[in-house]
DNA sequence: ATAAACCCTGCACCTAACTCCTTAGCAAGA
DNA sequence: TCTTGCTAAGGAGTTAGGTGCAGGGTTTAT
């Protein structure tokens, strides 16, 4: 009788069973307790870690990262490293947020000007003026400085 | 004597050369015109192409979407249908921003209650209450409803 | 006139992150 | 007891998105 087994699991948090086993083969979760059947038992503890898993995949990390983050996790001495792997993510969470308003700005962009765009095309007019348009906004000013 | 290079282009929009020649052979980019000696030719409107395509690249498109994408340009008579993916993607990338600022809250709360939760878990004393915290969250309303 | 620094093509190869397949054990209901 | 449905392990296969390499041509500076 398990506590929570691999199907609950993969509904709640949204990993299939064979990526479930795959993270914990490859170590971006801990070991799994198991059944008198050899089956998984997740606890409370697995859980919140898988929540935490789930959360810095979405906010971009590798698996090498995450691996990295849960044998610091295991090896339970280095609370600050941890704490500060959050924040850097945090931070880049941040970065990624700010890239993002600028791949709208120019996606509006595009959209506003559409139609001027596509007439321009058809004529053969588009010229080095257009690019010039583009190049002066946010999204392209990374870029521009290297 | 090419009007823009292969090399310049790689060092404007950030796409390596072999990567532009990838994108132009799956058709992500239109044939690029070529001069005598049959090097690539990069026109102003190639560049605009290449833009776009950086821009919704960066928003998340697939490069399936790209190929379909680049298919209706070239075709010509479909400018509503490219339009329309415009206005899509626009609205995904407004979704994926609701997304990360999700993974920013739990990120955040994470942070916030680090230090407790590994007291918590050194005492062994993780459990149902601390996952329900986490099922509440935003972050993960999504998948609660499913 | 030779080397350095570009460019071309086709194709084999690579990495990340799964996903599927096979073979087999346990378990609860009809 | 037979069937249905869960679980296990290991390893091969898949997909996306490139990347590198061999073998060749051109251009420019020295």
């Amino acid at each position: 009788m398990s506590f929570i087994n691999r199907k609950d699991v993969s509904k709640l948090i949204g990993f299939s069973s064979d990526t479930l086993r795959y993270y914990e083969r490859i170590g971006v979760i801990p070991p799994i307790k198991r059944d008198k059947n050899g089956y998984r038992d997740y606890r409370p503890v697995d859980l919140d870690w898988l929540f935490l898993v789930k959360c810095l995949k979405d906010a971009g990390l590798s698996m090498e990262a995450l691996i990295e983050f849960a044998k610091l996790n295991q090896s339970g001495e280095n609370e600050p490293a941890q704490k500060a792997i959050l924040q850097e993510q945090l931070e880049k969470l941040n970065q990624k947020s700010a890239e993002m308003k600028r791949t709208r700005n120019l996606l509006e962009y595009k959209i506003d000007t559409f139609e001027d765009h596509i007439a321009k095309f058809k004529s053969g007019e588009m010229d080095a003026d257009h690019v010039d348009e583009l190049w002066k906004m946010d999204k392209f000013q990374v870029h521009k400085q290297k």
